[in-house]
DNA sequence: GGAAAATGTACATATACGTGAATTTATCTG
DNA sequence: CAGATAAATTCACGTATATGTACATTTTCC
């Protein structure tokens, strides 16, 4: 079940995001089609924990920086090491493509860190987008991380579906994938999931974390280029990861 | 009426942000007291949306980075003038006590930067703080910046409490004690919202923003040096604000 | 290795909550 | 400056939703 409220909260957060300025009640609850009474009531709980202020009388409501405050202390723990996003800025600037780090979550995976690639047709990603972890190229690149018993219990809950012509759609057709993706040396997907897309991944293990690399773009574009972009990335990884560090 | 369910995504996120390390549902149900099937749901909508993930297998659900990317963009729009942040931190370390910029919201007004006194017996405020605008040393030093009328309209919307023996509890007092303040040339306030606290603040527009700058700390401490650091905050806004702007 | 404890997930039901209509307050216009 | 228009706020009701209970799964401990 999804908590509504819970998700409006996060979709007025994403709003504030996107137009940057100062949001009246009545263009809140116009913009998402919602009664002016429940914005009303959003706004009061948002204004009282006090995440939400009015910068000047009339002009509507902004986010407090608290929002920032507290998104600052909770990613000053355990932050990615800056070398990877060098690394995906590189990745990126060097391919055209879009490069992200990527991290487990159960079923899906989630990019966590992502440079866009400048391209006009582009993949469109952003941190916190999230992609099933069997059907990409990303997530099969975390799947070769786990020991046969913990991979069995995600697969246990994974739904399997025909996302397109390549998805795989059973536990045997994605140990089949990753078999192949160690003997290649990186994970690849062609369109597995989206419509159109292409990319390359390896494993990006950091202490004890299980992260993953990616660069993917439009097929027509990377398609033939994957397995270079394959190499491009081990390489980028062994220019960039400190040597101490396993 | 407050919307249980948006403030309890407030909730879990601060939970994070003290806690600063992954917790498992139960973790998380038990600390709240909520319901397993509640709490369920909820990390099910924050982890769908993005902004949950698990970052090692059974090691339990954490925030991902979306938060601060997301805050970052709000908090990048009209950000405090560097100097504002210097001028708390050096009012706080040359006073020993809590020094803070606030804006209105409402009748309310928030901490928007906060730099904290050290010591083990001080005034506890953070960002996204409200306090009651008219009750208060910070709030009235927002009203200053007010036109009559403005001053009205939220006059018209303060429900006054008794909150200290020397609370303004009507219009007319709020009025005079602006006077008073405009006479004397800083707003001051002696526990007239928060029993012990004494503190003094002055205006601080910038821009066409109406903001104000405070000093707070104990009463005992604070209370029979209110003049002395009035003035030092004068001084180092005269200091420290450049010139161009008004 | 097997039983017990803890954790995670599904579902029906009663209730807290979101909503539409009404009221009040603010803003615009001639 | 009034009258009109739009926005903000309140409130009582009916329904969407949070929860208690039950079941499944995983982990711990002996």
């Amino acid at each position: 079940m999804i908590v509504r409220q819970a998700a409006n909260v996060l979709e007025i957060m994403e709003f504030f995001a996107q137009t940057r300025k100062p949001a009246t009640l009545a263009e809140i609850a116009d913009h998402f089609g919602w009664p002016r009474s429940s914005t009303f009531n959003l706004l009061a709980t948002l204004s009282e924990k006090g995440y939400l202020y009015e910068p000047r009388p009339r002009a509507g409501f902004y986010p407090t920086p608290r929002w920032l405050a507290m998104a600052r202390l909770i990613s000053e723990v355990e932050p990615l090491p800056p070398w990877t996003h060098t690394l995906i800025a590189d990745l990126s600037a060097e391919t055209g493509e879009t490069a992200s780090i990527v991290a487990p979550a159960g079923v899906m995976a989630v990019f966590i860190d992502v440079v866009e690639s400048r391209a006009p047709i582009r993949y469109f990603a952003t941190i916190g987008h999230r992609v099933p972890i069997h059907a990409t190229a990303s997530g099969r690149a975390l799947l070769l991380q786990y020991s046969p018993e913990e991979r069995d219990s995600v697969y246990r809950k994974i739904e399997f579906k025909q996302y397109g012509p390549s998805t795989p759609i059973s536990i045997e057709a994605v140990e089949t994938e990753l078999r192949n993706s160690m003997a290649r040396g990186y994970c690849q997907s062609f369109a597995d999931y989206s419509r159109d897309l292409a990319g390359a991944a390896i494993p990006l293990p950091i202490g004890d974390r299980r992260l993953s690399v990616v660069v993917a773009g439009p097929e027509f574009r990377i398609g033939p280029k994957v397995p270079e972009v394959a190499a491009l990335i081990a390489r980028t990884v062994d220019r960039l990861r400190p040597k101490t560090t396993a």
